[in-house]
DNA sequence: CACCTGACGATATAATATAACATTTTCTCG
DNA sequence: CGAGAAAATGTTATATTATATCGTCAGGTG
């Protein structure tokens, strides 16, 4: 279900990041409340990794944090965190990167659109509507029932456009 | 740059499939041709097992094919042959399967959105201007300059709704 | 407390993809 | 044609991503 257009949503490079990350948590906290999921403890700690930037984390960069926090940790440690996640709608699979970012907006539409830019790495998720309908009027002309959608679009974000145009190579945590 | 809409294009369960695989051996030949690149028996015979339905493979299901032909094969045979037919446009990469599938139409616009049934396997590569032009339009929009598209939609192709719903599993051969 | 369920630990392995270097084939040009 | 360069392929090893399986533990419920 496509809800109202989103305004634009590249984090700025100066932002409270802080903030966004006490945000995502709390809103999680909520989620699992409402859902009577539980939030434990390493659930949290993966979502608070994945939300460390607004660049997509591979699994095993994950993993990785994870055991420099001490904990003993193996992929399916991991994967079912994300899972998890996944399954709560509080973090979105990067198809084309094979990678997790933080869902900025959870418990609303998940039929979204990702902006990713390959010089700096981060991801921009928006859900315009008028896309969302385009999609679903190609989808209905042939038939099509959709069941879920893929929508990642790969470039340069208007801030690094701004900088000088030296590429320094894509930049995803993985 | 997006082109002219295309027509639907869920190929007929009973269609003369021999038919795509020589018309894509065809359009494979005369691309390469123009472009002074060599279709080595490799590459054709990739491109052929890529063809062998209109279901993405995986590259390590063409490998085991090209195993059973008794020719010497290891993934960096696939991977190259599929590199290289990437590169001449002759097939796509389906991101969120991992798998591949050939190009019905090579030479034209790439910006181009799947649809794939869960039901039967089968893709279909559609080409709408008016999705091609919204993603354009919300790409402008956050000042984002796109340099490719993934354009995924899982869900039920219509034939496969209208038979009965009974779920018999996704297809793709991997 | 006994039981049940969901979460986690641990080990192993599957599935996908690439690096690096040797060898062979093909192309080009004298 | 034949030498040298370039492209393609062979071969081995390894990196990266993801899942299966089974045992154990923690937390709720009757």
């Amino acid at each position: 279900m496509t809800t109202k257009r989103r305004q634009p949503v590249f984090p700025k490079t100066g932002h409270d990041h802080d903030h966004c990350v006490t945000t995502a948590l709390a809103a999680a906290e909520s989620v699992c409340a409402a859902a009577g999921e539980r939030l434990t403890p390493i659930r949290k700690r993966v979502l608070e990794l994945v939300w460390a930037s607004h660049r997509p984390i591979g699994a095993y960069a994950i993993l990785d944090r994870l055991k420099e926090d001490g904990r003993s940790a193996a992929p399916p440690t991991v994967y079912r965190a994300l899972e998890f996640l996944l399954g709560r709608g509080l973090i979105h699979r990067i198809e084309s990167l094979n990678a997790f970012v933080g869902c900025p907006h959870p418990g609303e539409s998940h039929l979204v659109q990702f902006l990713i830019c390959r010089s700096c790495g981060m991801t921009a998720e928006i859900d315009d509507r008028r896309l969302g309908d385009a999609i679903g009027r190609s989808a209905a002309e042939q038939g099509f029932a959709i069941q879920s959608r893929v929508v990642e679009l790969s470039g340069i974000c208007s801030a690094c456009q701004g900088a000088r145009p030296r590429g320094h190579g894509a930049h995803a945590a993985r």
